[in-house]
RNA sequence: GGAGAGGUGGCAGAGCGGCCGAAUGCGGCAGAUUGCUAAUCUGUUGUCGGGGAAUUGCCCCCGACCGAGGGUUCAAAUCCCUCCCUCUCCGCCA
């Protein structure tokens, strides 16, 4: 969410957002429904406090007084309550449209309509060449017996999957690592709820917009969590934090839920797409610094790409140009890991500066240094490491020519194994 | 799942339908005093929204907020309904 009195200053900024992130937003809709509310909500003011004045006298009349200021009274309420009935409804329509107002996108971000003009940064690690024909991460699985989609898909339908032995070992170390890489670098473990309230999906901005990709649990009105970022960001909505706690920087290690509807014939093969995953996500919470934020932005990118360092895979960093970003997403870097079976980067990671964009909605705020008037706190997040679409990239540019596939050293103590 | 109790300011804890944005205590802040990390006294102390003055920020006016949302009433923290949450007891259970 933006500030609403900034929007009514900058709406050319906000028009401006819109066009860069090519999202359809009616700026115009919502300057004038604001207004249209403000000058109703004063009349409504004005009039309720009239009536309340009128009211506390009431008590002291003598009854032949009463009877006539009675009759006036009831006459006003009626205008009030109409006037009341309107007004609530045009501040639901504001709210309504100022939940869709972009953030604007960084100066950095480049421009561009979607992914695919996404802005390589850097490459990092050898794109492998097989002396052999190289097998997909399907046909390595299948083949050692650690990966069987029928089977999921009859569980649970189309983009389930099982992993079975060597493979789900293979996720548990990766996660596990993950958790080690992180808490080495302060970061602090949390188990979170992935079943959620609408407040945590519509404070972290994936509603409105993203009914349609999150699994409802009507009976309880509860989503199940695309991310645990929703969950670690919603932590201390509606709260005030002392400066001395920030930044709070967290990960989680949780199970993550798409419904993935309308990506009908996209990424059908395989795990790249799916409907449920692990995933270590890290959250931090911080002060409201522009400054700050970015170098904890780019602190937050390092540590997910030295952990693929660690586990020495060929990725590449990309910046995110504006039409990519998300509605709320100030500046964004993926990272994209090679793999072979699709003789291209794939994305695994994605690391996301959101200003006080995510905070504002959540009312997640904190006392500035010194007292002062609670401000709103800034909030980012990136993937640590996300399964079982990293393991694409290990089968694959991993895999011998015997079809086994060589564990990474840095597993191996985990693992106790060399060979999948 | 069954029975009961309750949700009030940073915390604790009062509150008769109008004099309650809310007593009192603690804490916090400011000041006074004391020859010094104490004691005492005095004052002060929420958030949000709209408007005005002002322009980095202090002030003024109005409105809202006693878990959330409805209702009754001229008037609701107080009465009624629904929901959410917490606690106690019983049952069930990983």
């Amino acid at each position: 969410m933006l500030d609403k009195k900034w929007v009514r200053e900058h709406p050319e900024v906000v028009r401006e957002a819109a066009r860069r992130k090519h999202l359809k937003v009616e700026v115009d809709a919502y300057l004038q429904a604001d207004q249209a509310h403000r000058e109703l909500l004063t009349r409504v003011e004005t009039l309720r406090g009239e009536l309340k004045q009128a009211s506390k006298k009431l008590g002291k009349m003598s009854p032949e007084e009463r009877q006539l200021a009675l009759a006036e009274q009831k006459q006003t309420k009626a205008s009030l309550k109409s006037l009341e009935a309107e007004e609530s409804q045009l501040r639901q329509q504001v709210q309504e449209l100022a939940l869709l107002l972009p953030m604007p996108p960084s100066p950095e971000v480049p421009d561009g309509k979607d992914d695919r003009e996404n802005v390589e940064l850097r490459r990092q690690g050898e794109v492998p060449e097989f002396p052999f024909p190289a097998k997909s991460h399907v046909e390595i699985g299948e083949a050692l017996g650690i990966l069987d989609i029928p089977r999921g898909v009859k569980l649970a339908g189309t983009r389930n999957y099982l992993l079975l032995g060597a493979a789900a070992q293979l996720e548990q170390a990766i996660l596990r690592l993950a958790i080690e890489h992180m808490e080495s670098r302060g970061f602090v473990l949390c188990s979170v709820p992935t079943l959620v309230n609408d407040a945590c999906m519509t404070g972290t901005g994936y509603f409105p917009g993203g009914e349609e990709q999150a699994y409802r649990c009507e009976k309880d009105q509860l989503n199940l969590v695309g991310t645990s970022e929703v969950s670690l960001t919603a932590i201390h909505s509606g709260e005030v934090l002392n400066p001395e706690d920030l930044p709070l920087r967290r990960i989680a290690c949780s199970p993550c839920y798409r419904r993935e509807a309308g990506t009908y014939g996209k990424d059908t093969k395989g795990l790249y797409r799916v409907h449920q995953f692990w995933k270590v996500e890290q959250v931090v919470i911080g002060p409201n610094d522009e400054a700050w934020s970015k170098e904890e932005h780019l602190r937050m990118l390092a540590h997910a790409t030295d952990f693929m360092d660690a586990l020495k895979l060929p990725y590449r960093v990309v910046n995110v140009c504006a039409g990519d970003l998300g509605q709320g997403q100030v500046q964004k870097f993926d990272i994209e890991t090679w793999m072979p079976s699709r003789q291209g980067y794939g994305e695994t990671h994605s690391a996301s500066r959101f200003h006080d964009f995510q905070t504002r909605r959540l009312n997640l705020r904190y006392r500035p240094e010194g007292g002062g008037k609670p401000e709103f706190c800034h909030s980012l997040n990136n993937t640590v490491v996300a399964s079982p679409r990293i393991l694409i990239a290990v089968m694959e540019n991993y895999q011998q020519e015997d079809g086994r596939v060589k564990v990474p050293d840095v597993l191996q103590p985990h693992l106790q194994r060399e060979f999948l």
